[in-house]
DNA sequence: GCGCAGCGTCGAAGCGCTTCGAATGCGACC
DNA sequence: GGTCGCATTCGAAGCGCTTCGACGCTGCGC
């Protein structure tokens, strides 16, 4: 269906009511409705009756792109996501719906980037002024992003930490903090022999930071409450994970409490821990770092350190914004974790003898 | 008119290469740069290679704001996520990729909207001309969403069909022929009793239409082909899947083709069917209708037709951008199923005796 | 030799909005 | 009563781009 009016000058569309015609309507200048939407110089309030009153009854909506033409803002920024995930999908979803909830809560939108325009796509979108700022998500240690960042003329924040995070605004969990808690909450339960079964070995290999930090995490932890905790490397297929069990359980078979952090092999150790004679949490608790998706669909249920993913996008969506009104803001952001307690984990038994 | 000048009037930033900036350093007139770039009139090539080098040298991007502003186009179209997402997360990424690739491929960004603005959210985006056209994603049978639509000044195109789609553009996968494909599947590998396994029974008692045109297709195939076909709706838990075979297998022991029209039971059909002395596929033959994900992780992994998520989004925006350029497109569309085959069919077997 | 048709290019008029400086009106103060 | 200060409001100048009519030029036909 085609509207009448099809070949003007100037397209002028006969739907679009403009500031012009509010200000006609309400019998003030063109400026003063602009000042009364935007607030920036006092208005009286008779006059700001009026002009909402015609706003409302003409039904009003600014052109967003002469808007961001006058005002070099465009309230508008950019997400720009991975195609190839290797993120939990729900985490990633609970992140992107944070991240356009919140943004729309300070007045901006959200402009959909894949990374499948790579670099250039940001650079695009930056230079056309289509979008005030970026935000990156499930930023990869060597991402090849990062270095476009840093040259950009806009503000960008980045849901993740790249090897080299120099120069650049960061948001992620503090994996040092969860693997603290971890320990804290099973030496709360008595447990005195604990193991942190993390990634598989490549991932220690490659610098990646938040293996790195949720071991040291853990480390510390133990230390400072006077426990004992060894970390273990840990494939993501069942066979890899009951050879970790085996060797640990031979080194210390007073064993008891279990801090996993390995989405991939988490249900696996669950599968197999009865394969040593021990039950959860009966004989072994178990405390998992991963998605609360997965810690509530294992059986049983995991007591567990969340990615607290509403609140990473919130506190991104929040600092880009602090950069763009000119703010400073800290390079890296470390969010608190919080552990919830389900049904993995319980005090701790009394010994046993293993063989 | 001279450019010094650091402290004007209206926010002057330094970095950015305007139009004029580009017209002046290859010595033409404005819109002979515009012309250039929007080729809707003739250049002499020599002229058009030198702005194109100006342009080049000097970095220039259009400014998105101005550009719409003038043309009252603003290359951007809306896609409107749910936040509820009954859907399958994969397929969901799969859509959103593909629209985004096939936007900009026509030059065109994607404007990420979440389903909890609500209407109203629809209205704003429209009304401030930021966006050409809407894409809905996910879209429920009786979708709120859907009114609004045919009241929006812009163009939009559905994936999915609300129950009344009159006056909207929808896009979305021949169900009918879906279930076709599976019964042809079944009777060309020689199976002659089937069965379709469908969705919960209050899914077709709403007129839920995807459902009832599965089961339509899969009868009319069976009927053409002179094969013999009972169509279940069945319960998403175990117990209810198992039930259902229970029914299906007393009325009709020599059942050894069955359809699932229902991604949840799918796995609990597969580990039930071996309870009732039926291997698969070697007694009886699945095949489902479901998401790649789920046939090729299933076990055995199922033949199945797949929902083309690639293909529906790239449908929907060739679509909407029909409708962008005034041209005339189908009120449904319905993309062709195609039924890949994997390790759950296999050619009938000779006649056992069932109790 | 003159008129005419195109081609290629230019100049100017906006598109709808923000923002700055200036104008207005009013009570207060000397 | 004149002047100053304050609170409001107005007018106009752009923001960077597109688009339309106009114009100069060349080559052609008569």
């Amino acid at each position: 269906m085609t509207t009448g009016e099809a070949h003007r000058h100037g397209p002028k569309r006969a739907d679009m009511v403009t500031i012009t015609d509010v200000a006609r309507h309400a019998g003030v200048a063109v400026s003063t409705v602009s000042y009364v939407l935007s607030g920036k110089r006092s208005i009286s309030s008779t006059t700001r009756q009026r002009v909402l009153a015609s706003i409302d009854l003409l039904g009003y909506r600014p052109h967003a792109g002469a808007r961001a033409l006058a005002s070099r803002r465009a309230n508008v920024i950019a997400l720009v996501l991975p195609l190839r995930t290797g993120m939990h999908l729900p985490v990633l979803m609970q992140l992107v719906t944070a991240v356009v909830t919140s943004a729309r809560q300070v007045d901006h939108d959200v402009l959909l980037m894949t990374a499948d325009e790579g670099p250039n796509g940001l650079r695009r979108i930056a230079a056309s002024s289509m979008v005030d700022g970026v935000l990156v998500l499930d930023v990869e240690m060597s991402d090849a992003r990062a270095p476009v960042l840093r040259t950009l003329e806009r503000p960008s924040v980045l849901i993740g930490f790249p090897a080299d995070a120099r120069g650049l605004t960061c948001v992620d969990l503090d994996f040092h903090q969860a693997g603290a808690r971890c320990v804290e909450h099973l030496a709360g339960l008595g447990h005195t022999r604990m193991a942190l079964l993390g990634a598989p070995r490549v991932v220690y290999e490659r610098d990646t930071g938040f293996a790195h930090r949720t071991r040291a995490g853990c480390l510390e932890a133990a230390v400072r409450l006077g426990r004992t905790l060894s970390a273990y490397a840990c494939g993501e297929s069942p066979p890899e994970v009951h050879a970790t069990l085996a060797t640990l359980f031979a080194q210390d078979p007073g064993m008891s409490g279990l801090v996993v952090h390995n989405e991939a092999a988490v249900t696996h150790v669950l599968a197999a821990l009865p394969r040593f004679g021990r039950r959860v949490p009966d004989d072994v608790s178990v405390v998992a770092i991963c998605p609360d998706q997965v810690a509530e669909s294992a059986n049983p249920s995991l007591s567990s350190v969340l990615i607290p993913a509403e609140d990473v996008g919130r506190q991104a969506v929040s600092l880009l914004m602090r950069k763009l009104t000119g703010g400073t803001v800290p390079d890296a952001t470390l969010l608190v974790p919080a552990l919830t307690v389900r049904s993995s984990s319980a005090p701790a038994p009394t010994p046993t003898h293993y063989h």
